[in-house]
Order: structure tokens, then C-alpha cells, then sequence
RNA sequence: GCCACCGUGGCUUAGCGGUAUAGCACCUCAUUGGUAAUGAGGAGGUCGCGAGUUCAAAUCUCGCCGGUGGCUCCA
């Protein structure tokens, strides 16, 4: 039998059998507790039960590395399935992929409800615990064919994916199967901490049009203590939803009568948007924008300029019409049909909920003659804009029908264009240092280069695309080039950060655009004497103030720095004697700034502080005898930490000065250990 | 929009065919208390909205409104 020598990990090599298994190899080197679930052979996964025909390098793979867990939950969700049609055996399986939290498996039957899973669930490990031998098998077409006659969903994609005559893998556990290229772990006994976790529908290769499956999502660990640690961080992750804490924080409201996706930002919530726009808005200045105010309509026609009207109607609000065209139309028998298309035509005007700020910031820029000397020009507002999200997709504060962007228009030359990006991506580099988001990531979208769609010449996009480029690189964040996400009229930067579900979500975007400059044919005199186009660049580098406000929820979990902090000091009385002390130190930071709550009440200090918790101010003041005689304070952190007797005077120093620095943890009366 | 589940006073929640349960918050009284619940009392709900079944509906049925999870991270 020929040998061969097989390169391990660590850089020795062994000389074994040719026709070795990797499982073989894995338990020689290892020893037979290895905890493997397949092996790296020259980079490429392959099953336990592989076998090495030539030279190589082998690597176990571990269940808990990212390729282990990965192919944990790929098996799982073939046990998923195995527990399915054992229950349904009508159910037609279609896909089952690994996914980033778990795994799903999407069935063609009808729906099952949540109270299902239990025992979808009992079946599986019924199953995991008999420990079928997970086993590979080569089929020809022919096999393939016969395998799923019954199955219209793996024969589309056996059609579609596979080259004819090439033939392709099933996996085998007990009298199941499944076309799938693996690979596997070795036995299914691998697979008993599984949790069904919910079940939803998706369509047949997420294609609306085509048909409705039922999706059954769940989750899996290697050990039962890795099993309870995902719980847990899962109930962790609950506790600060900020639709959670912005209810008992009383930071906005969404109230059904107002409508679907439509922010009602209560005082507390308003103090942390404010905030966080005056801190933008000072950076605004020093970077030399112009603030502009423009309002939440405008007339149809100005959005078929635009191109929204035309294209993006789907997401819009329904356009309003003047009451007495209404009533003339109504009078001659219009239908709504009739009155749609009248609109679309632009034989009628009417008005629409600006979908985005920029058709008014471009008729600022138009209102005058430019010359080059006036560029770039940048016109910023936080502007209030409206879109019709589905019903479905509505949630909390991150997806919402009204919304206002941190938005700006910079209108300038096209040599500016790298400049003016980088300026933008500092300005959000800033603000997320300030607020510690270190976890968001960076997507530079980039023109399909085979693709004929794009407006505007080839070598501005080149220069464009490299402004947006090197601003990526200037942030020091982890980002992905990628090619054909760039809109049809200019690259652009997107941050992405992700909610405590691990839903990402976009927040800010940088968007070079050749395009609106052209429909409202806008143009500048040069320094040539001649007319020339300028570029704009849309930039909302948080996205929107409400979206923005819910992940800094999620973020601070409620605990927000004292900068922003609605009420950052409650006043707590020992008792009724202390009242007076208590109402003039409030007195006194309202004076310098601060902002205090007084509970003067008859609750004793510990039901207080107990109540007060829940409002999570940056300190609690404890007012009581000793403090009045000596005029000072003594302070209560969140965490518990106390410090007595701090000068009523230096305390007023100190919380400004906090909140001047705006730190991001208020650490006054924290005791250092 | 589509699928599943959910909707009881400000919040959390019991009840699931005989006109509603508790806690917190709120108000009153007593208590004047030193760092995560002092005691007693009180007020507050047409059980999301509308129809239907029934002698009787928070409870069953249907429709609507709203919320939650999900709707390609592809065999």
C-alpha cells in the first residue's frame, strides 16, 4: 500500500496509509477525545470520513471554532428536517442553511404554529440520541433524479446548480437524506443541544412572486453549558431592546392613533436628541456647512425632476391633491384610478411628504448664480422625511414611516470630491469616538463594471470610487468594497452597526451623486469663464436621528453618559426638614446647567433610590443633616458606589466639566478600587 | 404586503363562556426615615376596535387596528 506524508497543524508530518480517514488521522494525533467535528484537508472541509488518497495537510476542526459551530448548525438543521417529515411526512423540504445565529430549515407545508416546535424539538433529540452514522454518498444525475422525484424544490436545484454529468453528494442518517455538499459532523449524537427557536415564512428563493414555505428557525452548541451561556446572552440581549428601555426610560412613544412607525419623542427622549444634534451641529460649523430649514412638502412635480415621484412611489405617503381640483375631479366622475394616473402624467399637481431633503437643498443651491468660488457649497438640516415602509417591516425606533436625517447636500467641483468625503467620514469618525461605537462596520458600494446603468463618465466614478475608497481605509474600522452596490449615480460609503438581536442595521451613508446635478441641470461658472455641472454628495452620517437614538439606546443600555442623560441628578430628601437644602441646590445646578429632578416625597431613602433607579440618572444627590450643615453633597452612582460630603461648589465644577468633556461612563462618586 | 404568535387600568400580569386578579406606579393618612421596597387606606379597567354565535362573551367565530419574530447569510 502506497504511503503518503500528511502535514500537521504544528509542522511536523506523518507518514500514514494512503486511504487514511481524517477521523484516523485526527485521533493518531489528538487521541480519541479530540472533540473534532470534521478536518481541514489543504483548506478544503472535508467529512471525519473522508479518506486521503495523496500527500496533504490535515487540520481537526473544533466545534467551537467558527468553521465547527458553522458545520454544527448545518447538521442541525438536516436533524431538523429528519424531525419534520417523520411528523409531516407531506412536508416537502426545500433549504437549510447555517445562518450567523443558528440555522433554519424551509419546508413546503402548511403553516405550523409556535406551540409545534415542542415537539419538533423532542423529536430531534429522539433522534440525535439514536446516533445515526452521518454518511456520505456520491450520486450520478441519473441517482439524483430518482432520489428527489418527489421533490420539485431540490430538483430546481439540482437543475440549476449542478453541472450536467458532474453529479453531486447526498448525507445519509438513518433512512433520511438530503442533497447537500457538506460537510457533516461525523454522528448526530453531536447534535443534542438544540432549540427550536421560532418559526416564520419565507418564500422559495425569496422570491415574493413565488411560493410561501414555512421557515423554522433554532440554534445549537456543543455542550450544554455553551447552550445555557446563549440563553442567557439572549435574555441579556432582551433586557436592553431599546423598545424595552424606551419605555421605561420614557424616551418616545408610538402611539397607534398617530400611526405605524411614527416617533412621538417624549421629553426625556427629546434631551438626548437635542443634545445629540447641538453636538453635531457644532461640529457642523467648524467643518463650514450652512445650516438650512426647508419644509415637509413639496409639489409633485419637483419630485418627477427629482426622479422619486416616478420611481420610488411604492415607499411614498400617497401624494395630496388641492381640495377644490379634488372636488372638481370628484364632480366629473374621476376615479381614483383615473386621478392616479392624471397625477402620473403630470396633468395634475398636487403635493407630496418629501421622501428626501435633497430636492430642496438643490433649489437652495439654484437660487443664485454660482461660481466655483462659492463651492463646495454645504447646506445641512436636520430634515423630516417620509417613507411608506411596509407594515411588516416597522420596528421600534430602527424602522419607522417619519423620520429625520442629520442630512447635507455638499455641492462642489469634481477635484473636491475626495476632500469633502473624507470631511464627511471624520465628522462620524468623531461622534462615534466621542459615544464609544467601536462596532460598526464600513460597506463601500461600487459600480458593477460591466454593468451600463450608471450616469456620468467613467473617469469621474474612477476618482469618485477612490475618494470613497480612501476614506474607508482613513477610519481603521473593518470594511468591504462591494462592486455593484453602488447607487446607479454615484459610489458610496454605508456604516452599518448591529442591535442587541444582531439585526444590522444602517445608519449613516456618504453618496457621491452625478445625477440630480443633471435632471435639475445645475451649473456653476469656473474660473475658465465656462459653465460646468457640479457634483453633489448626499451625507447622512448617522442615517436618522430616530434610528440613530435607538442603537445609542441598545448601546448605552439605557445608561447614557451624563452629556445625555435626560435627568442627570436626582435629589433625594432624608427627610421633610431637608426639603429647603434640597430645592436650592436644584436651584443652584439649574442655574449652571444641569439637569435635576427633586423627590422630596415621604418615601423613605431606600424606596427612593429604589424608584429612581429605574429613570437611570448619572447620580442620585442624598440630602440629609449632616449635608445641610456643611453645605455639601453626597453622591450615589448607578452602581451603587457612594461619596460623602463633596463641596456643593466643586460638585458644580465637576458635573460640568463631565459633561463639557462628555465622558462616556460618569464617574464621579465611582470609587476607584 | 405575506406567515406565525400576541393585545386585560400608566407598567407587569391572573382569569380563557356566568359582567375582572394581583403587584408596581398614582392619591390620602400616619410615620421623619441615611443609600435597592415603612404601614394603613383610596382611586383607576365599556378586558385593542367592530360585528356575529349564545339566556350570558375578556373568554368562542369573523373582520379591522396595533405589537413581536421572520420573509436567500442560498443544496
Amino acid at each position: 500500500m502506497a504511503l503518503i506524508n500528511i502535514t500537521l497543524p504544528d509542522g511536523t508530518i506523518n507518514e500514514y496509509a494512503s486511504g487514511i480517514t481524517c477521523a484516523e488521522v485526527v485521533t493518531d494525533v489528538l487521541g480519541r477525545k479530540h472533540g473534532c467535528l470534521a478536518a481541514n484537508v489543504d483548506g478544503t472541509q472535508r467529512d471525519m470520513s473522508y479518506q486521503i488518497e495523496q500527500s496533504c495537510s490535515v487540520e481537526g476542526i473544533l466545534s467551537d471554532s467558527d468553521e465547527g459551530i458553522h458545520i454544527l448548525r448545518h447538521s442541525a438543521a438536516h436533524l431538523l428536517a429528519q424531525a419534520v417529515m417523520e411528523l409531516y411526512p407531506d412536508a416537502k423540504p426545500t433549504i437549510g442553511p447555517a445562518i450567523d445565529r443558528g440555522f433554519y430549515y424551509d419546508f413546503a407545508m402548511d403553516p405550523i404554529a409556535e406551540s409545534d416546535l415542542k415537539p419538533i424539538q423532542k423529536k430531534m433529540q429522539e433522534l440525535a440520541r439514536k446516533n445515526f452514522t452521518v454518511e456520505r454518498v456520491d450520486l450520478t444525475d441519473e441517482e439524483l433524479q430518482q432520489h428527489f422525484a418527489d421533490n420539485p424544490y431540490k430538483l430546481e436545484i439540482i437543475n440549476d446548480k449542478i453541472e450536467d454529468g458532474g453529479g453531486s453528494t447526498i448525507y445519509k442518517q438513518g433512512e433520511w437524506y438530503d442533497l447537500c455538499l457538506g460537510p457533516h459532523v461525523p454522528n448526530t449524537s453531536r447534535l443534542m443541544f438544540c432549540k427550536l427557536t421560532s418559526v416564520s415564512s419565507a418564500y422559495w428563493r425569496g422570491d415574493q412572486e413565488r411560493e410561501q414555505l414555512v421557515r423554522i428557525y433554532g440554534i445549537v452548541e456543543p455542550t450544554k453549558d455553551a447552550m445555557k451561556a446563549t440563553l442567557h446572552r439572549m435574555e441579556e440581549a432582551k433586557k436592553r431592546d431599546h423598545r424595552k428601555l424606551g419605555k421605561d426610560l420614557q424616551l418616545f412613544h408610538i402611539d397607534e392613533e398617530v400611526g405605524q412607525g411614527l416617533i412621538l419623542w417624549t421629553p426625556r427622549g427629546s434631551i438626548i436628541r437635542q443634545e445629540l444634534q447641538d453636538f453635531i451641529s457644532s461640529h457642523l460649523r467648524r467643518q463650514g456647512y450652512s445650516q438650512v430649514f426647508t419644509p415637509h412638502v413639496g409639489k409633485l412635480d419637483l419630485y418627477r425632476t427629482s426622479g422619486h415621484f416616478p420611481y420610488y412611489q411604492d415607499s411614498q405617503y400617497p401624494p395630496l391633491v388641492e381640495r377644490d381640483l379634488m372636488k372638481k375631479l370628484a364632480d366629473d366622475g374621476c376615479t381614483c384610478s383615473e386621478l392616479s394616473n392624471l397625477m402620473k402624467t403630470g396633468d395634475i399637481d398636487g403635493y407630496m411628504l418629501k421622501p428626501m431633503n435633497c430636492p430642496h437643498h438643490v433649489k437652495i443651491y439654484a437660487s443664485q448664480a454660482r461660481s466655483y468660488r462659492d463651492l463646495p457649497l454645504r447646506l445641512a438640516e436636520f430634515g423630516t422625511v417620509y417613507r411608506w415602509e411596509q407594515s411588516g417591516e416597522i420596528s421600534g425606533m430602527t424602522r419607522v414611516r417619519g423620520f429625520t436625517q442629520d442630512d447635507a447636500h455638499l455641492f462642489v467641483t469634481e477635484d473636491q470630491i475626495a476632500q469633502e468625503v473624507l470631511g464627511c467620514i471624520e465628522l462620524v469618525q468623531i461622534i462615534f469616538d466621542k459615544l464609544g461605537m467601536t462596532d460598526y462596520r464600513v460597506r463601500v458600494g461600487l459600480r458593477d463594471p460591466d454593468s451600463t446603468k450608471y450616469v456620468g463618465e467613467p473617469e469621474g466614478w474612477d476618482k469618485a470610487e477612490k475618494a470613497c475608497r480612501d476614506a474607508a481605509e482613513s477610519l481603521g474600522v473593518e470594511w468591504s468594497e462591494e462592486q455593484g452596490e453602488a447607487a446607479f449615480y454615484g459610489p458610496k460609503i454605508d456604516f452599518v452597526v448591529k442591535d442587541v438581536i444582531g439585526r444590522e442595521w444602517q445608519l449613516g451613508t456618504v453618496q457621491v451623486d452625478y445625477n440630480l446635478p443633471e435632471r435639475f441641470d445645475l451649473s456653476y461658472k469656473g474660473n475658465d469663464g465656462e459653465m460646468h455641472r457640479p457634483v453633489m454628495i448626499h451625507r447622512a452620517p448617522f442615517g436618522s436621528m430616530e434610528r440613530f437614538c435607538g442603537v445609542l439606546i441598545e448601546h448605552f443600555a439605557g445608561k447614557f453618559p451624563t452629556w445625555l442623560t435626560p435627568t442627570q441628578c436626582h435629589i433625594i430628601t432624608i427627610s421633610e426638614r431637608h426639603k429647603e437644602y434640597a430645592h436650592e441646590v436644584a436651584k443652584l445646578l439649574r442655574e449652571n446647567d444641569v439637569r435635576v429632578l427633586v423627590d422630596d416625597g415621604d418615601d423613605t431613602i431606600g424606596k427612593k433610590i429604589r424608584n429612581h433607579r429605574k429613570l437611570q440618572p448619572a447620580y442620585m444627590i442624598i440630602l440629609g443633616d449632616g449635608e445641610e450643615e456643611s453645605r455639601t453633597v453626597s453622591l450615589r452612582a448607578r452602581n451603587g458606589d457612594q461619596v460623602a460630603g463633596i463641596s456643593l461648589d466643586d460638585f458644580i465644577v465637576q458635573i460640568n466639566e463631565e459633561i463639557a468633556d462628555k465622558v462616556s461612563i460618569p464617574s464621579l462618586a465611582v470609587n476607584e478600587d
